[in-house]
DNA sequence: TCATTGCATCAACATTTGTTGATGTAAATA
DNA sequence: TATTTACATCAACAAATGTTGATGCAATGA
């Protein structure tokens, strides 16, 4: 690992732990082990720090969200595809993805007023898509709005709490679990 | 509306926007539209501000807790009433409940620790009445880890969320639609 | 060989931010 | 009437924090 990505695996381990706000340049300095000035050497400004880590993330997702929603697959099995997305970019980007939850609050303006609007974006296309599950029949009637709710803050967990927790589950069990919760919930099927 | 009352109210709303960190004893005095100063006539320091905020709304919340895993239910009607509780604090104190979500990150030893304990004492609650379930075949066979973790997210989405939109929708409508979606997903039952 | 790149060092500055002390004043309470 | 309570004012400080500039040095690559 060089140093520079020591640096980028340090800086967002501390964000994720502390907070952006919390987190100091003189923390990141002394996790490196080096000298406070030392970090510029990396980055441009602690506010550029976070926005390059939220706005890559952030469009590998969408663009992997929107692959799936111009799939040909119904409605059933594209939520299935984004449960999926869900879990890899979990498993694959832990940090990165855990910021996406909460430290957006702090980009300022007007990155933050993109960075809403993509996201408001996207939850349109998932209340559309279950509505369009509802529309044939593959998803219970109910609230969408609702629904689009409870089903984003049930991968938002993922996002927000599966850092630590890696190697304990295998993906595809995961996965498995995630797909029945969403789809059957903790009832027993009659 | 007491000065005291709008001073809570105020502090609240706006650490509940910008995050306890982000928010300045001189945020708050700004929209009290009174002296830096004054502000040290309703708190000791900002720290207390947040502990005094947290422990209030977190001890209300386990008590009921405790009150339901005491009562004489089982586990699906304990599940529903601790559904109702969510509701309920939500509605009530919908920008306490929200702090329960973030802020508690900020708290200083040993208080975090104290939060924390609790949190998890509560989380291991959560997953024996959804074993107990499983026991008795009310709920259907999980890993109860996981379940438990995906439960309280769906839950967590109210505290974290239902803050801006409480007009929108009906209070039992809301329950009902959250004790569907935990107890039989969104998919048709067969 | 020369220039670039990656990283280190040290000192310093301007802001932001939490906090205090001393004081005033008007209303409520006893 | 006397006293406490609730709130306001102003000035100021110490610490924390983001950021810069100038410089050195060793390895890499042309």
């Amino acid at each position: 690992m060089t140093k520079r990505e020591e640096f980028i695996y340090n800086s967002l381990k501390l964000i994720h732990q502390k907070g952006f706000k919390a987190t100091t340049i003189r923390d990141i300095a002394n996790v490196m082990e080096c000298d406070v000035a030392n970090v510029y050497n990396y980055i441009d400004s602690k506010q550029g720090l976070l926005e390059s880590h939220l706005f890559s993330i952030n469009e590998e997702f969408h663009n992997n969200v929107d692959d799936i929603l111009a799939s040909g697959y119904d409605p059933k099995a594209k939520l299935e595809k984004l449960i999926s997305l869900y879990v890899e970019i979990t498993m694959e980007r832990p940090l990165e993805a855990s910021l996406l939850v909460n430290e957006w609050r702090h980009l300022k303006e007007p990155k933050q007023t993109k960075f809403i609007n993509e996201r408001n974006k996207y939850e349109r296309k998932v209340k559309k898509l279950l509505q369009a599950g509802m529309g044939c029949g593959q998803f219970r009637d109910m609230d969408s709005a609702l629904a689009t709710n409870m089903f984003l803050s049930s991968m938002r967990w993922l996002f927000q709490k599966y850092t630590n927790n890696k190697s304990k589950i295998n993906r595809f069990d995961l996965e498995r679990e995630l797909v029945n919760y969403v789809y059957n919930g903790i009832g027993v099927s009659v």
